[in-house]
DNA sequence: TCTTGCGTCTGACGTTACGTTAGAGTTTAG
DNA sequence: CTAAACTCTAACGTAACGTCAGACGCAAGA
């Protein structure tokens, strides 16, 4: 007996025994997350015993959250950090915990106005919604926030009109777009044209902060610690970006 | 001014209005979830305030969970039962909550073994898993049977050999198709043929229960209760193949 | 040996709720 | 009259498979 070796399965065989169906064997054979060990002649696939353990890790950390995408990355890289790849994962799951609680809350209040007033009131079940997600929209951004600067915030986003504020995120917008494009054609940074941009950046932030040094802190704190920001909020702009407003500031006229 | 009525909002001023993008009004027009109240010559959308509150009751439901079928449905129908729809919403969102709390759990312990012992371990890391599926498999179903049922339904798996056990699953799985058949067919449910299938089906049903009272209260009241199986168990046959069978077990011999 | 019956294979579409170009027409301020 | 700012439709992309459809493989009975 010379190749003899293990026992090999078929698709079949080899799914009933990690609780799979046949189409996700495919389905990660296709994607390269679990190549069984040989084909047949006629293409059929064939796995060994071994292979059962690499399933059977795949379906624990689908268990707990990962994309089949971010499984490959980790199975192929090995079991580097893998402390602080599951503390972010615990941390992610933790954050969408968050928001089904939200519902959950949104919907009792929703039982409770709609169990006591005659009235269903789509009015009143609106507004639980708006308020609820309201409150979810300001609860992260304001940790970064001393008590003093969201004070100063509030204030001021009551007395900014509405306009005024639209045409800064438009500005923002536009900003934002240029220096993109400076970064990708390697503008150098101390150019007139960059400190340009620069000075329009600042002016910017001058806007929103007010020049008030409290609110200035907690947006730098926010922006540190950008890496953490929820899921739902989407990264303004990306680091090319911000390495490139970095570097122009530096050689800003003081 | 004659048909001037109230203020027409183009796409982008009553997306804003109301926080969802342009694409998003595309893709509710689309679907018909949501018709702007007019075109004007040239294709444009032109929303009425009027339309305001029916997209704010879109976004409230989808916040709680909804899909946009399901709200397409809701919106129709009128506020009927939306009393016990927002209850069903609750108990699935619950549950989804449960979901992410196992997980979490999991990740907990993982990262408690990977913290401690100096092998890293995928074994235990899977091993945990494993237990926390199983638990959450058994969990829902224990509270259809009585502690004694649960006992001999336990002791009963451990000695049933595995190939009994799979050969059965797969009667079931034909004898399903074939009742589907005869349902389709409308067979006369005291017809020879539908009793052979109706005892095939209590064979069955014999060989799980064992004779056991017991056993077959729980499975009774675990099959009257299936409405409220989690979402995650697909229903083993649909409501065509149970009237079916009970139909043919009425005409059977006693 | 031919036919069953069961199993496997490779496409390829369907699902959810939009995001994102791409190409083209519209409206409006200057 | 033109450029900026909008709008429209069409269509691909996303995640993880489920579900056919059509074709081929393999072991056993007639």
């Amino acid at each position: 007996m010379k190749g003899s070796s293990e026992k090999l399965f078929q698709a079949r065989k080899f799914a009933e025994l990690t609780g799979v169906t046949v189409r996700t064997l495919h389905h990660y054979d296709h994607l390269g997350l679990l190549k069984p060990s040989r084909y047949s002649r006629a293409g059929y696939r064939l796995y060994r015993e071994s292979d059962v353990a690499r399933l059977e890790q795949i379906v624990a950390l689908k268990f707990i959250g990962f994309s089949l995408n971010e499984i490959k990355e980790l199975l192929n890289r090995g079991p580097i950090d893998l402390k602080t790849t599951l503390r972010q994962q615990r941390e992610a799951i933790t954050e969408k915990r968050q928001r089904l609680d939200l519902a959950i809350q949104a919907i009792q209040r929703a039982e409770y106005v709609v169990g006591t007033s005659k009235e269903h009131g789509w009015e009143t079940f609106v507004k639980i919604i708006e308020v609820i997600n309201m409150q979810s929209n300001m609860d992260w951004t304001n940790k970064y926030y001393s008590d003093e600067a969201q004070a100063e915030i509030a204030k001021r986003a009551a007395t900014i009109p509405r306009d005024v504020i639209e045409q800064s995120q438009r500005d923002w917008a536009t900003l934002i777009k240029e220096v993109e494009a400076a970064a990708a054609a390697d503008e150098d940074p101390a150019s007139e044209k960059s400190q340009a941009l620069a000075a329009r950046w600042s002016e910017l932030i001058k806007g929103f902060t007010g020049g008030n040094p409290e609110i200035q802190k907690g947006l730098n704190k926010m922006y540190a610690d950008r890496n953490n920001w929820p899921a739902s909020m989407p990264r303004p702009f990306d680091d090319a970006v911000q390495a490139f407003i970095v570097e122009a500031m530096k050689h800003r006229k003081r």
